[in-house]
DNA sequence: ATAATTGCAAAAGCTTTGCATGGCC
DNA sequence: GGCCATGCAAAGCTTTTGCAATTAT
């Protein structure tokens, strides 16, 4: 029985339901953990074998485009990725390759206010996030 | 005439002075465009043609080994490297590659304040910075 | 029907690695 | 002289691309 609601944020995008694009779209809605393409993949295996590499970066792609995902800033070769969702910021372990959601909607309003108020010459600002590293007590 | 802060750098990171090392630092420290190793390659081919490209990675791995450089995280597969300086923020063009500096010590503080007394369960920071992203006004 | 998506495979980046040579201390 | 860095070339990984076959609308 497959998600409505997955069906209808494709519907919603003009993008034509697939096996493939629900799968994707399952395995990001279902994760926090900022996913790389193969680990989308693995992800995937589980009910869908032998959907190709290349299939999942053109539905990433796609998704991309439409703003369904973002992808994450990273310091590292693997693109990450996160589906879009109320505006938050991120943690990223500085020992692992670990990133974690971080909403703050205090944090939102101060930095806003903040940005608002004393502007950056020459810059205009479409999205404020916070790059918090450290370390996680839980190694989960 | 070879800058002496540079052999300064190197000689107290323990790193052997060679004029590989000079260049790759002399390109980091003349520019604040956050430059990929292959733009580093470019910049050094005026004085140093003939450097292979595996030497500046290697060089750049000691670098950010011993702090000197660090990592810019982005959201494509080119790694992009910052000096080492005081704490700053970066801006991120929307439409380019263009990453800018951003200073702002009331931020810093106001940032520092205001995550000490409202700590993150589970998680020590390290390090506070901002990804704004957006437009410029001037396209450089 | 037809326009878009998938599958496959090749190619194109970017980065890392190993080893012999050469250079710094 | 000993050890570390460089140069070179190959290999590794991630991502992109082209095209024919397939599928959604």
């Amino acid at each position: 029985m497959v998600n409505k609601e997955i069906i209808e944020i494709l519907v919603d995008n003009d993008l034509k339901v697939t096996p493939q694009r629900i799968a994707v779209l399952e395995v990001l809605l279902g994760n926090t953990d900022h996913p790389s393409a193969e680990n989308i993949l693995q992800y995937m295996r589980i009910n869908h074998p032998n959907v190709p590499i290349g299939t999942v970066y053109k539905i990433l792609d796609a998704f991309c485009k439409k703003g369904i995902v973002t992808k994450v800033k990273t310091d590292d070769n693997a693109i990450r990725f996160d589906p879009v969702k109320e505006p938050h910021h991120h943690l990223y372990c500085s020992e692992s390759d670990r990133i974690e959601d971080f909403y703050d909607d205090e944090l939102n309003l101060l930095l806003a206010n903040y940005l608002k108020k004393k502007k950056i010459p020459n810059f205009t600002i479409e999205s404020i996030k916070l790059q918090l590293t450290g370390k996680f007590k839980n190694n989960k």
